[in-house]
DNA sequence: ATTTATGCAAAAACTTTGCATCCAG
DNA sequence: CTGGATGCAAAGTTTTTGCATAAAT
């Protein structure tokens, strides 16, 4: 219902890329851009990245070149920014909730071992067997492949 | 590593079945049966179901014909028997952290409306496009097809 | 001046930890 | 007895809420 010819992601990239534009992107999606967000924004949509609540904290306090901003504010934040269509909240760990600057539909590859999180591209799934969805319909695919490390035998 | 021959559901199923060999269960996964533990065990293998910690904690202290139990027992329990691995600790909802009781391979579907989770038989997916995994092997896969309840137009 | 939105302190909810108690050998 | 395991109160984290303040009309 947002009616740019562009994509969230390709607005935030040139947001980012056009330094305070961040101001606009956020106007672009409904969201007024105080102080307190447009720091937590610019940190967030510096790149694709899924962190969490507080890792972004820290990030907006250490570097507050921009403005320092309370717990309660980012999870506030954060919350309105998925609301508004412009963040994912993610499930890819049970021991953290992540928020994902990547809107596209795309799906994750968690390494268990590092806790490293890597984007990969839709993959295809055969849904024929499938039991039909009666008065429901398909909204959303996650799919999170976890993979380790091959510490012993490389065989 | 647990030599039965048995998958862990059908243990489970039929410890429940026969009443009081929850105990016998717990022992063959090297699970000492404690008072609590038996209750707590009682309560989540009654059937495969998703539960938080808390909604466990009810459970048990409202029918507490076995014994009552405070919180931080129910959580280390859980992870006990995570750890063990007779119990799933699933990311489904990135609202709640859920304890899963089927520990087969399988997938799920969540209505985001009701918040029903309904257990799936894996489906095929075409790994062919992914980017080679240097250094990692593939753990496991979990897929996640949430679902709307179709309020309106049903064309 | 009135209404609506914002940001945060305090409260609530959730989870972990440290230690007193229990139990098996 | 003794050593290891157990269970829980209390502490530590994380998240939400209610309200004082700020912005917009």
């Amino acid at each position: 219902m947002h009616s740019t010819g562009r994509t969230t992601n390709e607005n935030a990239a040139r947001a980012v890329a056009g330094h305070s534009s961040i101001s606009s992107f956020l106007i672009n999606h409904g969201i007024k851009p105080t102080r307190q967000r447009v720091a937590i924004a610019t940190h967030l949509f510096e790149k694709d990245q899924h962190l969490s609540a507080d890792i972004i904290l820290d990030k907006v306090n250490k570097d507050s070149t921009i403005s320092t901003v309370s717990k309660a504010t980012v999870y506030n934040t954060l919350k309105l920014f998925v609301d508004e269509g412009i963040l994912r909240e993610v499930a890819i760990d049970p021991e953290r909730i992540l928020f994902d600057t990547n809107t596209k539909d795309h799906h994750h590859i968690l390494n268990v071992d590092t806790g490293e999180i890597r984007d990969i591209e839709p993959l295809q799934i055969d849904t024929s067997s499938l039991p039909e969805l009666l008065g429901e319909k398909l909204d959303s695919v996650d799919l999170i492949l976890k993979v380790r490390n091959q510490l012993s035998a490389p065989r």
